[in-house]
DNA sequence: CCACAGGACGGCT
DNA sequence: AGCCGTCCTGTG
């Protein structure tokens, strides 16, 4: 059913940043600057005219609740920001920076998957074996004639071989992503209990998974509907800028881990899942 | 043709 | 515990 929602007066809300922040791999820019994405099993096509923002798309159920839901509408950004910007000059001007992001609530299913993919990946490619994985295996749907394709549930790759998915350009990755469907199948790792862990215990769960490390772990964490700010993901990019502003070191591939996790609970506490978005995404533009 | 970019993992100290 | 080679493909 194709429906439309509307919101005025949201200044703050900057497609781009939420866009191409790095956390979401399904949304594409179309001719006219309007994005278009699949979720859960909706099509959303979004584009802001001045300070109203206006979504429209195919969805079953209600489609304000699931975009509020979706783009983390309820959180006071502003708040979170007044707090991160007072900690000191490189967080200010990373969020005047990218002051629009959103941190979304995607679906934790297709998060881990995701994000199993990103290992030793760029950008494009990783967007183009999702496009492949739904196309083949998941649902279709049609918004203003045209087919789109849900990302893949589990039950939907059960059957899937290792082999056709180094067809589909998965490379060393084919193993994981077959290895970890099973697990989440078979509950080994049951992801529908997870939201009531604590971070440190969820963490443990997804770390069991094949093809999740401490890296990939905490991005579920903080990009899906887990939302976690307590963590810090830290990936060439985060050393990168943690080095530039904090460290110093000559090497920046020599900093350890550890010291960039200190740092980053010392200095951002509870948020510092947020403030490595700011940096993050101010480095990689800049 | 080669160099490089991007995390997990397993084998080695 | 930390270090390092390997895994695959696209880009310059």
């Amino acid at each position: 059913m194709e429906q439309t929602y509307t919101i005025k007066n949201q200044g703050e809300f900057k497609l781009k940043d939420i866009f191409e922040c790095g956390q979401c791999f399904r949304w594409n820019k179309q001719e006219d600057e309007s994005y278009i994405g699949v979720f859960e099993n909706n099509v959303v096509q979004v584009w802001q005219e001045g300070k109203t923002l206006i979504f429209e798309g195919e969805c079953e159920g209600n489609f304000q609740k699931q975009i509020e839901k979706y783009f983390d509408l309820k959180r006071d950004y502003k708040e979170i920001q007044n707090k991160l910007a007072k900690i000191d000059k490189h967080l200010k001007i990373g969020i005047e920076y990218g002051k629009g992001i959103r941190i979304l609530n995607q679906d934790l299913w297709e998060t881990i998957i995701s994000f199993i993919i990103s290992a030793n990946n760029n950008i494009p490619r990783i967007k183009g074996i999702i496009e492949r994985l739904s196309l083949n295996y998941g649902t279709k749907i049609i918004y203003k004639e045209k087919e789109y394709y849900a990302f893949p549930t589990a039950k939907q790759l059960k059957d899937v071989s290792i082999e056709e998915y180094r067809k589909l350009g998965l490379g060393f990755r084919d193993k994981r992503l077959y290895e970890t469907t099973k697990m989440i199948l078979n509950k080994e790792v049951d992801i529908d209990k997870m939201d009531k862990l604590s971070t440190e215990e969820a963490r443990k769960e997804l770390l069991k998974l094949s093809g999740v490390g401490p890296k990939v772990a905490d991005c579920i964490l903080l990009f899906s509907t887990l939302k976690r700010f307590d963590v810090f993901p830290i990936d060439v990019w985060v050393r990168r800028v943690m080095n530039d502003l904090y460290i110093h070191d000559e090497d920046e591939t020599k900093v350890s881990k550890n010291k960039i996790e200190n740092l980053a609970k010392e200095k951002f506490g509870d948020l510092q899942g947020m403030a490595q978005q700011y940096l993050f995404y101010w480095r990689r533009e800049n």
